[in-house]
DNA sequence: CGCTGTTTTGAAGAGATTCAAGATACGTGG
DNA sequence: CCACGTATCTTGAATCTCTTCAAAACAGCG
């Protein structure tokens, strides 16, 4: 942001600092995913430069103008809104791989706020540069009406679960959900940490602090799970799918 | 569905029975929305043929393959999922000028019913001749990009209701959300017809049905609305607008 | 080491659900 | 046009899940 900034900004000058979309290790997940190597190479020439945010840094916030949507290079970030009481929901916890900011496109300005949940980085894509390749690579285009869709399918997931589900069941949700998008990124699916608060938690599946608490308390004591701080194994990752699908579910206390 | 299928599938032959995109009321909200008459005319030559709903009849249901987005010409659809048990969790209530079925695009399948809620009629957009279309006038593919993009902060906010409000709130933000979408259309922004059932007024609230009909009593009694059935009047919008946004509350039973 | 922020646990309480019954509308067929 | 059966909606009482409030345990950090 500092040093960065003072680089030419033309973007399509290709920099020392950059690296490139096909060497990134998130391209089978990101953006570039599935073009062909001469496609890869146009969008690196639109790609803006990268940004290092610290733990707590905002990404965006809420009502400025949007220009750029963010890829997440590595680290993580939570989006949430803010309503007239000052109040925050959890809209969304996104990792490596995953595009920021296409809320912003509707209104011209960012709808949410991101912050990043520990160091972390972006690339930034400027969306003026980013539709006038849509023009010329059709399967980008087509790749990113696919992520966008996706978008709105996963925000379905979350209003089922918020709209439909019992505790229990939107936590047991929430690990696998987790569990299954570090398999995608070949980390273990059965332990890792929780880059986000229990308050996060909470928030993001519409209940306590409190009551993650507990559950995670409960989930322990069943041997569903083994919990370290942030640290978090799944012992019975199939007991867990069940609960998460509805199909099984662990008494309110035993 | 019986006749018209018998007619030239070719989508690029106008049909008699085809209204022109330009001829529909609907054309300030809907897809065609700031294109110039040119491309008006070229989208025209895409769109598929019309079709008629009646009362619960589906437009699509989960898993079909995709092939059509939808352009609501009258009528009211609601879209929902249904989970691993088998229960239902409304995600929209769609009417005039929306579009349905975007989140078809990630998978190639659609991920959720929609259901006509009364006898309707929407116009077929053939994604693939859509996508053709993409290439040819920048103007539509952004604005494509803003209704996809609008449909995300639209999840965003029912997020924030579901998790973040109390069922009071939750049901002012439902009647004021009407009210507007009612006003952009013409229509009366304090009298309008329910045309969902208190059911699915209650499934899309995460609320049972009988908590439904006590906001709407209570509401009744502290003269916020006038209720008849399924028509509502609202008689002090400005205090359902404070109390959409949480600024105001009303006691838990007087 | 002591401060601060986060997490855990307990007990009391509130809001919404569940269960149950009755009221009201609606469609069908006599 | 009315009678009947069915759907939908309303209302009440009991119950339950989760929240709120409170305090203690724990971890992180200067």
């Amino acid at each position: 942001m500092i040093a960065a900034d003072t680089l030419p900004a033309t973007p399509v000058t290709a920099n020392a600092l950059k690296i490139s979309c096909a060497a990134c290790s998130m391209h089978q997940l990101c953006l570039p995913m599935g073009l062909e190597d001469a496609d890869i190479d146009r969008l690196d020439q639109i790609i803006g430069k990268r940004r290092r945010l610290e733990r707590d840094e905002p990404l965006y916030k809420m009502g400025e103008p949007f220009r750029n949507l963010y890829a997440v290079r590595f680290g993580h970030f939570k989006t949430y809104q803010i309503n007239a009481a000052g109040e925050a929901q959890i809209t969304g916890f996104q990792m490596a791989g995953e595009l920021l900011g296409m809320d912003a496109i509707s209104a011209d300005r960012h709808h949410c706020d991101a912050v990043a949940l520990e160091d972390s980085e972006v690339c930034e894509i400027p969306f003026a540069h980013l539709q006038d390749l849509f023009g010329q690579v059709p399967a980008l285009l087509r790749h990113f009406h696919r992520i966008m869709s996706q978008e709105i399918t996963r925000e379905q997931n979350v209003m089922l679960l918020l709209g439909n589900m019992r505790a229990e069941q939107r936590f047991a949700v929430f690990l696998i959900n987790l569990s299954a998008r570090y398999a995608a990124r070949g980390y273990s699916s059965t332990r890792f940490q929780l880059r986000m608060s229990r308050e996060d938690i909470g928030n993001y599946l519409g209940l306590t602090i409190e009551s993650i608490s507990r559950l995670l308390s409960r989930f322990k004591k069943l041997g569903l799970v083994q919990v370290d701080k942030r640290e978090v194994v799944l012992l019975e990752p199939a007991r867990l799918k069940a609960m998460a699908a509805g199909t099984e579910q662990c008494s309110p206390m035993a």
